[in-house]
DNA sequence: TTGACAAATTGAACGCTGTTCAATATAGTA
DNA sequence: TACTATATTGAACAGCGTTCAATTTGTCAA
């Protein structure tokens, strides 16, 4: 065949993207493949190089998709709890149930070789993500510096990440899931005590 | 050719992991595969199938060796530290530096599709590991109940995970791995300052 | 209206993957 | 020496990501 135009590059990748995503939703990451994309949107693996570089390009936009749809989810939690002390702990929660209801997306995140160099698109999509946490992190705990909060931040979300991700399983399945809950919120709760704690100093400025 | 029997199936097992941790290091997680393998230790790739059910199986034995490693590198570190309290978080720098020092390894047991349900020898020796730091953390917190010291040791552990998984560069390379060591030790000195604070109780029979 | 050009799409091809299995070559035994 | 049991191969299959010559078609100029 030849030029049919029937979608703009524009249309093409949106077809393409919402294809993914149904692939991987119902059959799950692994399955996820270019022919199988280009069949459900009526063309053929080739067209998609028309409009991403390769298929990593494809799954890079579906994750920053999905990190798109955690972070709404996360401020969506966060209006919900005025109250800023439940704050946080509120936010770990959401941010478990948010891997567990869409588990399949979240493991195309991670379980993928992942990219050496990704684009700054990417990269700053993450970094706002924790750029949330420092703004919740630092009302919590006024009197730390900026530099300590920046790096409360990346271990505390981190953590909250890991009690999705190091579940024995290797599936956030329905059963584990209370556990990974419990394990992220205890993170958040106790990690937020010791830091109001002023014992601790010179976080951010540790040796080496 | 027909029956040779240069190696008696326990020795095929052992050549076989052997070219297969060379390969991972040599060329990277992505690289593995049965041909390879196969054709390192001369042979052919269905010989691989008289040993292992699949490929899966061998990357699983592979990865049981990598943290056995890892567990013989936590207690080396633990035993040099004789101060309980500055032992929590040299454990924490102490898997960080695993994860770079052996990272396309690490990577292995990661960024791969992680099995449904993994064989008991595997998920026993994951659990080894947080029995491990759950030792640790019992000493710290003396008045903790074993339940809480559970609890605290899957979110703490899982946090040590978290710092290296969750680079935003998908690579622990030299650059982050400065932040993905502070970002743990500092994530373990706060999170046990916490967990020392009287002040939070019933960590363990939360709602739920 | 016709012709020519440019672009969209295909389909075949390449080299790779994991896995299975009939065929075969050989070691050990009788 | 003949036979049997088995270790090993090599081909085959279905799939993968990716490239690209060939082809079809929309569009615009003459």
């Amino acid at each position: 065949m030849g030029r049919r135009s029937d979608h703009s590059r524009p249309e093409l990748k949106e077809l393409a993207l919402r294809a993914a995503k149904d692939i991987v939703l119902t059959e799950g990451a692994s399955a996820l493949s270019t022919r199988k994309v280009a069949a459900a949107m009526g063309y053929t693996a080739g067209s998609l190089y028309l409009v991403f570089e390769n298929l990593e390009a494809l799954i890079l936009e579906l994750n920053g998709a999905t990190l798109d749809a955690l972070q709404l989810a996360l401020r969506d939690t966060a209006q919900r709890h005025t109250d800023e002390a439940a704050s946080l702990p509120a936010l770990a929660e959401a941010y478990v149930q948010f891997a567990y209801e869409h588990w399949p997306l979240w493991s195309l995140i991670f379980e993928r070789p992942r990219p050496l160099a990704p684009p700054a698109w990417y990269t700053e999509r993450i970094a706002q993500m924790f750029l949330f946490v420092e703004e919740r992190l630092q009302r919590v705990a006024p009197e730390r510096s900026a530099a300590e909060i920046h790096l409360a931040a990346q271990a505390l979300w981190g953590g909250v990440h890991g009690a999705c991700s190091f579940g024995v399983t290797g599936r956030l399945d329905e059963s584990s899931l209370a556990g990974a809950r419990r394990s992220a919120v205890a993170l958040v709760t106790i990690f937020v005590t010791g830091l109001q704690q002023q014992s601790i100093n010179d976080l951010a400025s540790k040796k080496e």
